[in-house]
DNA sequence: AGGAAACCTTACGTGAACCTTAAATCGGAG
DNA sequence: CTCCGATTTAAGGTTCACGTAAGGTTTCCT
């Protein structure tokens, strides 16, 4: 992940003593690299030397509206924008996101929440892009890792299967709970699946190997008889 | 720019005229994929299942907040949150951004401005990826540079062609964890592509050829059985 | 206790999933 | 148009994850 503190901030704003302020803000919370404009013309020229990575706009301006500056800068970059303004009628706000802000703050605000909706912002646009992510979790000195696919224990590792895989996660979905069987065929085989039920128990057996120190006294994938398994889990939530 | 309106949205509000009525707006605005939760566990369910692409959560559940809703989710998903709620004080705010949501709505709300911001963020998900710069890694002995396209191995240079460097960057983009065929799949051809999945393999096979040491027996670009690859990365973070 | 039902354990054969190589095709530069 | 590298198709080879089976063990009820 990118840290979000190094990208270049544009705070524009008529009154000094407003870009002072935000200024000391976001230095206080970590941002370094903040550049100032008091006009429409002097934002448009900062906008082309620094190539912001980020702009806070006031509405009003001297000689122009933040709106427009928006519409100008649009025209040749989708840099995240926020308004940042005491114009917070709901036409000012409709207006300002019609025209592509990524959001719209009225004062006066609260600095904290200014910084987090940057952040929010800011990693959103630097994000790469990810897919869904596995659950990682700890089974005594065990580190069950679904993410890469692999049981840790003090050095050795032991990468799980497919099946083993969609099994495991079913049941850390369900931690603490009871997971029937058929829920756990479910998961591993789809809808329509008619084979011997003991298959699964041959892969709860398979998991056991991998997760548990004697995997025929399981203190964490325990049978439930009659209903089907569960993981116990402590900790988390 | 992909179109954001068919993308999967949650409505999760325990007062199923609220869920209705925005709903109704949602539809009017274009889009047409709307799940709806009424409870913490519900929405874990909804989530689970359908996978959608933004959640708007309330913070009142009947079973539960939605704060710890949302930390629920993160532990599995970086999915785009929006929280609508009638509660507004300064902490909620915060509370609901620091936690990782990327907007918060105060009700009552401008349905238009909901419409706004789940678009701004939307658009912010799926525009093209910002950052110029590619990663330069080490695999064992090799300098991997996506920044030029070049694999280096004590002095000679290898240098990667398009689908190489496309598939690479996705690996190393979700690197220690497993990447299914078909992303990677997507992520070298686009969403529609139907060539035959041995042509991954042959560039796997060809990316192999240039950064492991015995193409046969690889230690970076691992396969995952049934799953896909993954491509171990030690050191950075 | 006896017996049956539910579950465990181990081993093995198989085929889907994956690998490998080469040849065919595509597409851009000259 | 021709060439050449990049990419895809094709076809035969390999392997290992999975399902099956069969005998064993535990649990629970009569």
């Amino acid at each position: 992940m990118e840290n979000v503190k190094h990208k270049k901030l544009l705070v524009v704003d008529d009154e000094p003593e407003i870009r002072q302020m935000i200024d000391r803000f976001l230095r206080n919370e970590g941002f370094s690299r903040i550049f100032h404009a008091a006009s429409f013309a002097e934002a448009l020229e900062v906008f082309h030397t620094v190539k912001p990575d980020l702009a806070i706009l006031d509405v009003m301006l001297p000689d122009g509206d933040g709106f427009s500056l928006l519409s100008s800068i649009r025209q040749t970059s989708n840099i995240p924008v926020l308004f940042l303004t005491a114009r917070g009628e709901d036409e000012d706000r409709l207006l300002g996101l019609g025209l592509g802000a990524d959001d719209y703050m009225v004062k006066p605000f609260l600095p904290r929440e200014l910084v987090l909706r940057i952040t929010a912002i800011l990693r959103r646009v630097y994000a790469p892009p990810q897919q869904e992510r596995y659950p990682v979790f700890q089974l005594g000195s065990r580190l069950v890792d679904l993410e890469s696919g692999i049981v840790s224990n003090n050095g050795d590792e032991l990468p799980l299967t497919a099946k083993e895989h969609a099994l495991l996660l079913k049941l850390y979905e369900n931690r603490n709970r009871i997971v029937t069987s058929d829920a756990l065929c479910q998961a591993a085989w789809g809808d329509d699946y008619f084979g011997y039920e003991n298959t699964l128990m041959v892969h709860i057996r398979r998991i056991r190997e991998k997760i548990e120190v004697n995997p025929s006294k399981p203190e964490f994938l325990l049978t439930v008889r009659g209903l089907g398994y569960k993981l116990m889990v402590r900790g988390d939530e």
